[in-house]
RNA sequence: GAGCCUAUGGUGUAACGGCAGCACAACACACUGUGGAUGUGUUAGUAUGGGUUCGAAACCCAUUAGGCUCCCCA
């Protein structure tokens, strides 16, 4: 114990149980992505650093990603995001490829960050994006997926929302209430914050940051006022739009939500889990119709969004949501009785094979009652016994382990009777 | 990067500064051709490194890991 390996901070080990849920999410990601025609893609998980220096502040690149210089002197980082390589490897295949684009991912990503509950250093991030459209129905397109994927893994509206704001909705207000454009990250940042803060502290903030009183009061009125998106055209008709797509119920109009990075330009969402301990959003996006110029494509409009599978994996297990665990693929255990009958209960597996039956054979000639109660462990539906009076005559037993009934088959029906049992 | 809290068999927990105990799990046996139940037994622990003390799981320092905030959340 004392001189075991530790794991990476921030990495986590995946046991068959927790890659099972890995793999239902994968599932799931895979499923509503292509229920609305998006492509598989990926890129390369080590890139050039110089990649997401184009368009990150130095804060990022340096402090939290995992970087370093491989062995011919080129520093390169284990990505920490996967829109940059998108956006690269649009711009390559400009010309080739048809538009709008729609893409999906789903794969490892790293960040170089203190973990907590539902952040870790190494995790999982699905991404959908549209790309070389700029229409609100396609911004509503990219909510609907978000929300099939909510209600397919049985998350209620209830239990989970997507509120759904536009920044140029907000940086209207902000112009209304004479907020300087060069003020609007940092009131942007401290809306994002309003949840958390107490309203006094939060007051005191706003007047740090170089507000007035009335311009406090008039941010706050804005942040109440939950007619406002009925001033946005773009929001009305993502409005419209997501009620024909059948989610309207997972959706709200939220003035709150701003989204931390700079590259959003209209409609902004944010999902979060209403009712468990998971204060985190479970996936997030919305539209970035600048990032691509910025990054040296061709200027092309694009949406999309990005889910990890931290915060999503601790919502599904603390309600339930997750499968029961099946500890093997396998439905049938074929039993060994002695060394001699090695040869048939091998050959039986085979014949079960063939016929497309997952099938263990006890890899040890030790006692049944062993046999038995791994294969009860297992949770495995059916056992073969072959022993020596079976042998002579020919049979096989086939048990069926959820009812303990068990029947004597010639050998050439085993398949049959088992096929039968699995139903 | 900062602050606070936590760390005892595989898991969950107990022990005033004085013999580390319990439950579950695992394994074995009861049960030499059949699992789930029951009983008996066995295995197994104070995160790491220092210090204080006659004596440390307990007190102190550091480290590591985890948790909660701040920051950040591409």
């Amino acid at each position: 114990m004392a001189n075991k390996i530790q794991t990476v901070k921030g990495t986590r080990e995946f046991y068959p149980e927790q890659m099972a849920l890995r793999n239902f999410i994968y599932e799931k990601v895979r499923a509503a992505s292509q229920a609305f025609g998006y492509q598989e893609y990926d890129g390369p998980f080590i890139e050039p650093i110089d990649l997401y220096a184009a368009k990150s502040g130095e804060e990022l690149v340096k402090k939290q990603s995992f970087t370093f210089q491989d062995r011919g002197g080129d520093f390169v980082t284990l990505r920490p995001e996967l829109t940059p390589s998108l956006a690269r490897m649009i711009a390559a295949k400009q010309g080739e490829l048809t538009f709008p684009v729609r893409w999906w991912s789903f794969g490892p990503f790293w960040r170089y960050e203190s973990p907590q509950k539902g952040r870790t250093r190494e995790f999982f991030q699905w991404n959908v994006d549209m790309i070389g459209v700029d229409t609100p129905e396609a911004d509503a397109e990219l909510i609907a997926v978000a929300a099939s994927f909510l209600r397919s893994v049985g998350l209620t509206p209830r239990q989970a929302a997507i509120f759904v704001n536009n920044r140029s909705l907000i940086n209207a207000q902000f112009d209304a209430l004479d907020i300087p454009p060069e003020k609007r990250v940092d009131v942007s940042n401290l809306i994002d914050r309003r949840a958390k803060m107490k309203p006094e502290a939060w007051d005191e903030n706003g007047l740090e940051l170089g507000l007035n009183r009335n311009q406090l009061e008039g941010l706050k009125g804005v942040l109440e006022n939950y007619e406002l998106w009925k001033q946005s055209e773009e929001l009305v008709r993502v409005f419209d739009a997501l009620e024909a797509l059948g989610v309207k119920e997972y959706i709200k109009f939220e003035p709150g939500v701003m989204r931390g990075l700079l590259y959003y330009t209209s409609t902004v969402f944010e999902a979060f889990d209403l009712t468990g301990s998971v204060r985190r959003s479970i996936l997030g996006g919305g539209r970035y119709d600048n990032l691509l110029a910025d990054v040296g494509g061709d200027p092309l409009p694009a949406t999309g969004f990005a889910m990890g599978d931290v915060v999503i994996g601790i919502i599904l297990q603390e309600k339930g949501l997750v499968p029961e665990f099946d500890p093997t693929p396998a439905d049938v255990l074929v039993t060994v009785f002695d060394e001699s009958l090695w040869k048939k209960s091998l050959e039986l597996s085979t014949q079960l094979r063939n016929a497309g039956i997952a099938t263990m054979v006890y890899p040890e000639a030790v006692k049944l009652q062993k046999q038995f109660k791994f294969a009860d462990r297992m949770k495995m539906k059916v056992a073969l016994v072959l022993g020596p009076e079976e042998a002579e005559k020919g049979l096989v037993v086939v048990k069926n382990l959820l009812n303990g009934e068990q029947v004597q088959v010639q050998t050439e029906a085993v398949v049959e009777e088992v096929k039968k049992l699995l139903g």
